[in-house]
DNA sequence: CAGGTTTTGTACTGACCCATCCAATACTTG
DNA sequence: CAAGTATTGGATGGGTCAGTACAAAACCTG
């Protein structure tokens, strides 16, 4: 009996999927991402993916489990610009902050349905929403936030040296507080906060970084 | 036939209600804000309340109802001891802001189940998980934003006047500013970070608004 | 204590939940 | 083309969901 290999290509296969597992999951990251876990029903990501039942359940076995790869992929997917930008070599360190607060904005108007209100951050979301409940989902955002912050500590220390931020604080606390001033601004765009106000905040939030 | 009064004293009774009103709210309430409103079943309200479930569809005609008086009283019981700390003519603006934050992460210890994560600020949370899809529960907190950036700007505007805060933003930017802060903190707490990292998180902030 | 009225517990409703089963289908390999 | 295997759609299952119906209980008023 051969092994099932989940389409994994490369042994005799059967019929093969008509459907792109990415494309799946990118789907049903934003059925989630849009509405939170529990009010998506796996109807709902049935109807988001364009899957049967079927289809969901043979290839991600469960809705936790297609949640939880949907937010290890909203990670991934999220993560790798932001490094970029903060270990961007070719600018200063307040330079990095500054363009990632200004990608932090744009990401609010990037993914977001003609004029509905902002869906925010699946990492934010699922931290309010389930980090409590669900340690798998802790888990993963814990992980998360880890890099970040260490991320942050990267262009922090580039800026304290290169003189354009402060070194009257440990780089440790200034990149908690620019991650809470982002996971602020991601709650002030659900609450309907415009592009002009999330600038604002950015801005002000940069003040607390100067020498 | 005498109309229902639902139990307003002054008409002629019948069977008198065997709990308090205004305590089974407080434990609803509790139990939204732990954990979320979808999360939460009309079994759950009942247990939480120690109420049959005619008492509550009773006293409260639905969930969504319950959750709307709950979320109402939620931001009375946050919204006056706030309104007295940024009010308080006897502090500076800066002291004010100050002793704000200092309310906010003390709230973060002072509604939490032993060694459990935080269970954070029902507003912020209703934003998260609601406010795309309820419209009531959005025009709350909305309206709940108008008054408490309302209530900021009159101490920063003291702080102006006073010179402990910089006059060189315009208030309704800085309230802005701090209102986001409070709910990155939120987040912040709900993910994992500790009385330091709150307090540091707040402090850092502070600098922004240094003349 | 009797009449009237509200509360309360229990049983119940219909809808939806997540997940599984199974037969029909469609493809690869020999 | 035949054999074998994975995918697919549709039906199905047990459980829980929010909300209701109803009768028994509990209390006030007169």
């Amino acid at each position: 009996m051969h092994h099932a290999f989940q389409n994994g290509y490369g042994t005799d296969m059967a019929r093969p999927r008509t459907f792109d597992e990415d494309r799946a999951l990118d789907a049903a990251m934003r059925a989630f991402w849009a509405n939170g876990y529990e009010a998506t029903s796996t109807q709902d990501l049935c109807e988001a993916t364009g899957l049967g039942r079927s289809s969901i359940y043979n290839t991600f076995t469960s809705k936790h489990d297609l949640f939880r790869r949907a937010l290890t992929r909203y990670i991934e997917i999220m993560s790798a610009p932001q490094a970029e930008i903060l270990e961007d070599a070719g600018r200063s360190g307040m330079e990095r902050i500054q363009a990632l607060f200004a990608r932090i904005v744009n990401s609010e108007y990037e993914y977001r349905e003609d004029d509905e209100a902002s869906i925010g951050c699946l990492t934010v979301n699922t931290v309010v929403e389930l980090a409590r409940r669900d340690p798998e989902a802790a888990a993963l955002v814990e992980r998360d936030l880890g890099t970040r912050l260490g991320l942050l500590r990267i262009a922090l220390e580039a800026g304290q040296r290169d003189g354009t931020i402060t070194a009257e604080r440990d780089t440790d606390a200034l990149a908690r507080f620019i991650n809470a001033t982002i996971g602020g601004m991601r709650v002030s765009a659900q609450a309907g906060a415009g592009r002009a106000a999330l600038e604002s905040i950015a801005d002000t939030a940069l003040v607390a970084l100067r020498p």
